[in-house]
DNA sequence: CTGCATCCTAGGGGATACTG
DNA sequence: CAGTATCCCCTAGGATGCAG
């Protein structure tokens, strides 16, 4: 096993660029095939035009996600993962996975900590 | 296997908690033990003391990390993973693999796509 | 339908000075 | 040494309107 500084680094890297608040929701959507924007938009909700649109952007640019146009009236974009996007799955939902067993002990410890210090300021 | 969405929605939660600039880097600098203010400062290097101080209280606040006060003069204080800040680091290292195994990936990509960028915009 | 440009606000995060 | 408070900049990101 290499010692981590270097993957330290690494993770810095991947998580300033999915980091964000839509990429990985946005791979996860795509997960099961393509889709188009309106169809990742509705699938999403609560995402805004613009930043489905910038997100998408930013995930091409990454070579993570592929941009087909289709140039009819109306147009149609359609955009699915690439291999690269696929293999990002693994280590998200490995973190997914991590979230989902543990978010309920992060609540609890936030809320335990949020207590001890009303008491300790109040 | 379990359908996405509620994946998703875990890791929106913890991305939006450790998917800050700073907070992989410290979990990962006191992975190999206890670490007092001023050393996991020097390792991290590039951090200024406020948003170490306001990262380490988040993740404190999670419980990833327990602080110890020792109430010497000069005072003394520790950080150290807990148990499930340990338990993060299996997903997060999962993550850095891939983040090394692939940026190169990445940045050709990136590289790529500016320069499509480039010749369509000028 | 899709995407860009614009405006605008909230918050992240750096530098610095001060306290205990 | 560790932490807080202040100032300030910059960017993420929402709302809206226009264009292909």
């Amino acid at each position: 096993m290499l010692h981590l500084p270097d993957r330290c680094r690494a993770v810095g890297g991947v998580l300033s660029r999915i980091g964000d608040k839509w990429s990985v929701l946005v791979v996860m959507q795509l997960s099961g095939g393509p889709k188009r924007f309106s169809a990742l938009k509705r699938s999403i909700g609560s995402v805004s035009q613009r930043m489905l649109t910038l997100t998408l952007r930013g995930l091409e640019r990454d070579g993570l996600v592929l941009r087909t146009v289709t140039p009819t009236v109306p147009p149609r974009v359609d955009y699915e993962l690439t291999e690269l996007g696929h293999s990002l799955r693994q280590p998200v939902e490995a973190l997914g996975g991590w979230a989902m067993e543990n978010y309920r002990r992060i609540e609890a410890a936030q809320k335990a900590f949020d207590e001890v210090r009303e008491e300790g300021g109040g």
